[in-house]
DNA sequence: ACGGCTGGTACA
DNA sequence: TTGTACCAG
């Protein structure tokens, strides 16, 4: 983080947006008479009420808090209103807010079709971006006020969810900071390097030039659960009962991001945390180990017992194989997970998943260490890290020969679903895909990343939000003569959604009435209800844009209209 | 060794 | 590349 990047002197409009106590939105969607009322979404419930990981506003208002368990929360707020997480597999199953957040990114496509529309915006802007009345920068901030507004309002209107949102110039919030700018000049000089001191000075100042880093899904899926105190796994089969349950759990979810997003993942990963009961340094940790990712369920859940397994070695050290070693020198096991990383796109486009693996199709080395299923049957010892065996590798993004499909007509969804089906035998090394390609597996690994690496380029989907904000210039221009020129340029090279307008939403319905187009609009047509969502010193700012004569609407915000910088704003949430 | 589960970054 | 540590919500 401490890179002290410069500010760049092109003027950025950067939006933070936040969802407001999600989890906590996503129960009272599904339970509406929650609404208004102090609740709190709870995960378990067995000991102490279990432990809280959402909490309204309403609930906080009464100093619930999150880190608290149920129990305290019914203490502080006896009206408290606990909603208990779904379980599945016997563990937290969050599915469910991460499909409703997935709901959110996917309203976002309204912008998009905004960028399609992008001269008609340009169009709009042109008129009031040049004026000479106000600040160039506090002008774009204003245009993007309007798109945060449309968006919070847009996401409001398709989910029912309510965020809030900030703006400003760069990353770092900038204002509210004075006590910061104070203490930071206070103790520049005592215990920071150079570059740690200017990135210091920096922020505190809300200066920053580092630049926002686009993505819409998540770059790994991981399945854990935590076994506290007596609940500590002691035997060798709990613990692979459960790395069944969590592997069982991230495979589902591998294969909903690859229908979904067309990806696959190939490294798995195994952490787990654990003490060992009798003396010496029970504050060792349990190592993490990771491995080449084989897709189908019986296949992570061996490789992940199999990592388990040599973490397990390291971890005791010489006397976790020898019983007599040391007396009941026994290790506990106080949590677990899989997680699967390194994701990457596979090419959609006309080809099957099938085509392009059979395409990628490698030998798995067994020059070396022979078929790289083997270790599926091996002893620990014997099995001496999947991450050494380089022939693995290639099976990463590889699915078992048994659900290869011959029929190429495969399409993705298809031989995608055989895969949970088709139970899972050992892939001999003698298969016809592999004899083709009788090349060394570390290059033909490279290969395979490489190739991935390119379809990324070209096969995106839909323009992050960051693109949009990429493409988001305006020239600094003298005025007037050069008009043509000072424009908002909103457009995109990648934008291919449709400008559909929805005007079924029963909960906006009266916002809907009043408003017509989405983003056709000049200024002085913003949409009122847009307008009225603007703290009050923005409104006031517009005001003096569109009718530098008119007086602004008093009491209409709840702000206080004192505030004269628009540097960085704050949105309360929005009411429905 | 009850602040669970999930995801991110930075670093060697 | 793998493994560790730490952070945030």
């Amino acid at each position: 983080m401490p890179v002290a990047r410069p500010e760049t002197s092109d003027a950025r409009v950067i939006a933070h947006v936040d969802m407001d106590c999600f989890y906590v939105q996503v129960e009272q969607r599904k339970q509406p008479e929650l609404r208004g009322l102090p609740t709190a979404v709870v995960q378990y419930n067995e000991w102490q009420g279990g432990a809280l990981i959402a909490v309204s506003y309403e609930a906080r208002s009464c100093g619930v808090k999150r880190s608290m368990r149920g129990e305290e929360a019914k203490a502080a707020c006896p009206e408290i209103q606990l909603v208990q997480v779904p379980v599945a597999r016997g563990k937290a199953d969050l599915n469910t807010y991460r499909s409703a957040g997935s709901e959110v990114v996917g309203t976002w496509k309204f912008l998009f079709a905004l960028i399609q529309d992008g001269d008609d915006f340009k169009e709009s802007v042109r008129d009031w971006i040049c004026r000479k009345d106000a600040d160039r920068r506090d002008k774009l901030l204003g245009c993007g006020i309007i798109i945060v507004a449309e968006l919070r309002k847009q996401v409001l209107k398709e989910t029912e969810f309510s965020c809030s949102a900030g703006i400003a110039h760069n990353k770092a919030r900038s204002d509210l900071m004075w006590d910061l700018c104070l203490f930071v000049t206070k103790v520049i000089n005592t215990c920071f390097d150079v570059p740690c001191s200017t990135w210091l000075w920096n922020i505190a100042r809300g200066i920053s030039g580092e630049e926002v880093q686009g993505r819409l899904l998540p770059k790994s899926h991981g399945s854990g659960k935590t076994f506290p105190g007596p609940r500590a796994l002691r035997s060798l089969s709990n613990v692979q009962h459960w790395l069944n349950q969590l592997s069982e759990e991230l495979y589902e979810r591998l294969s909903s991001d690859l229908e979904q997003n067309k990806r696959i993942a190939s490294t798995l990963t195994l952490h787990a945390s654990a003490f060992r009961s009798k003396d010496s340094d029970s504050q060792k940790k349990f190592p993490s180990k990771s491995c080449p990712l084989r897709y189908g369920v019986t296949k992570i859940q061996e490789d992940a017992f199999n990592l388990f397994q040599a973490a397990l070695r390291e971890y005791m050290g010489p006397f976790g194989t020898k019983p007599q070693g040391n007396k009941k020198e026994t290790w506990r096991i106080t949590g677990l997970s899989v997680s699967a990383s390194k994701i990457v796109d596979i090419p959609s486009g006309t080809s099957s998943i099938m085509r392009y693996f059979q395409s990628q199709s490698t030998i798995p080395s067994s020059s070396e260490s022979g078929c790289p299923q083997e270790h599926v049957a091996m002893t620990p010892s014997a099995s001496e890290s999947c991450s050494e065996q380089k022939s693995a590798e290639t099976e990463a993004a590889m699915p078992d020969k048994d659900i290869n499909i011959t029929d190429t007509s495969a399409d993705l969804d298809n031989s995608y679903g055989n895969m949970d089906i088709v139970p899972e035998k050992d892939a001999s090394c003698q298969s016809n895909e592999a004899k083709e390609f009788p090349t060394q597996s570390g290059t033909q690994t490279k290969t395979i990343g490489r190739k991935i690496n390119n379809s990324k380029e070209k096969n995106r989907g839909m323009p992050s939000i960051v693109d949009i904000f990429k493409n988001y210039n305006a020239t600094p221009q003298s005025q007037q003569e050069t008009r043509e020129d000072s424009t908002v340029s909103l457009t995109s090279n990648r934008g291919n959604l449709s400008s559909s307008t929805n005007h079924s939403s029963e909960v906006n319905q009266e916002v809907e009435d009043r408003r017509e187009t989405e983003w056709g609009y000049k200024v002085g047509e913003i949409d009122q209800s847009v307008f009225d969502e603007l703290p009050y010193e923005i409104q006031r700012e517009f005001r003096s844009f569109l009718r530098p004569n008119k007086r602004p609407n008093a009491g209409k915000s709840k702000g206080d209209g004192s505030a004269s910088s628009s540097i960085a704003h704050y949105f309360s949430p929005l009411k429905r």
